[in-house]
DNA sequence: GATTGTCTTATGGTATACCATCATACGTAA
DNA sequence: TTACGTATGATGGTATACCATAAGACAATC
């Protein structure tokens, strides 16, 4: 048994990876970046016909990354009317938050009491790179960033379907995060937070890393609720 | 603005709804059911020109919904070599109980403390319906029932979003699901930590109620690993 | 100037054609 | 009988055609 295990874990390693990508996906990640870097703005409407000049594709290409965009929730579609950029919806984007504090303030914890030191060394380099955005003013900069940094994280955590589960729903609020890191004294605050959490995560500080992690989530969701209530 | 606002609210409800029905979304449902119902099995191969035949519908349709099916991680597409239902991976699936741990039982904390009291009565009542589903042996009928009482429980404590996210996640552990209530002696275990639950909702107990779905989630996760290990 | 009727254009829905690539089957030669 | 070469069929990728419906533009009438 053990000796067919390891002949047949041979031949997978030897097999050719087969690498084509298709146009589909280079559309798809093309327009997924397009719209969470607010070429497309939540509500506009994503007309078939003019993605097709722009993009150089047939409508074929468009309407299958559509569909997918549409099961990612940052597209919308209207019968008889069309597709358009998904716009914050207050209610969901509370409840967005709320789940994003319980599996960030997860990832946290388990981030503290399993990451190897490499990992953890690399969370304190984006943070710097975070903080460097931020004094250039660059506030898709920021956010790329911070996408970056908790991407790293959760996968420093073993949690790569958590992060999948935050990355989507953080697509659909990415307009009001946007809003939310341009918010002015929020440079200071928000590094400052990032650093707690990451000086937790230095000590191997379970319980203070699932407090700090928690705690930004909280304040950040309370921005988001402040600038909802203004529109 | 008063007047203006209750001005715009009456002609938001004349307004003429439109409802109609595309052939994509019908079979987008039919598909989702078909998968979740096992009419095709987790590896199983969707050969587009045979999804045609059997759906009755174009590629062009076809192709749409599994695009669709595939940002909903029910279906995987493997490079010219086509879509297939997508298995059961056992490290994602360890992820995604514990994700629900999560998200349940705060759902469960919320339902205790916000949720009408015709809400908690009608969970006791599907209680009673996967209870007789186990007595009649129809194992489909269990799971289909299970996910009612978990939509009506998160929709009863107002957390529509989380819902979204589990219910995803479950369709990709569906198979696993099964299994778990398929295992000899789980009807009376299920049906007990069921009702633990429903009591602690009854009298309002927030900790008791987060407490028991916690414990239930856990348990599942413990008999999904087992199974997995097994295979 | 406003309203109504009609025509044209825009656009999403759906079907089908064509192509390239890969897998499989078959024939031939050693 | 086995191995190799070639042909054929299967299948996903992509483009385009056609249709129906709705929206918009324009002209005529009041």
């Amino acid at each position: 048994m053990v000796a067919t295990t390891e002949s047949n874990t041979a031949n997978e390693e030897m097999k050719v990876e087969r690498s084509v990508t298709t146009l589909r996906s280079l559309t798809l990640e093309k327009m997924r970046d397009a719209i969470l870097d607010f070429r497309f703005k939540p509500g506009e409407r994503l007309v078939e016909r003019t993605l097709c000049e722009r993009l150089g594709v047939s409508r074929s290409v468009v309407r299958e990354v559509l569909r997918h965009l549409e099961a990612e929730g940052l597209v919308e579609t209207i019968p008889h009317q069309g597709p358009a950029v998904t716009k914050p919806d207050p209610a969901q984007a509370a409840q967005i938050y709320e789940i994003r504090g319980l599996l960030e303030s997860e990832a946290a914890r388990a981030c503290a009491l399993n990451a190897p030191e490499a990992a953890i060394a690399e969370l304190g380099g984006v943070i710097d790179e975070i903080d460097a955005a931020f004094q250039t003013g660059s506030p898709r900069e920021v956010l790329r960033r911070t996408t970056e940094f908790y991407e790293k994280l959760f996968v420093a955590a073993g949690k790569e379907v958590a992060w999948d589960v935050v990355r989507s729903l953080n697509a659909r609020i990415n307009h009001l995060r946007s809003m939310t890191i341009a918010q002015e004294g929020r440079h200071r605050a928000a590094i400052a937070e990032m650093r707690l959490l990451h000086a937790a995560l230095l000590r191997r500080d379970a319980a203070g890393a699932y407090e700090a992690s928690r705690a930004h989530v909280a304040t950040v969701a309370g921005l988001a609720g402040a600038i909802l209530s203004r529109i």
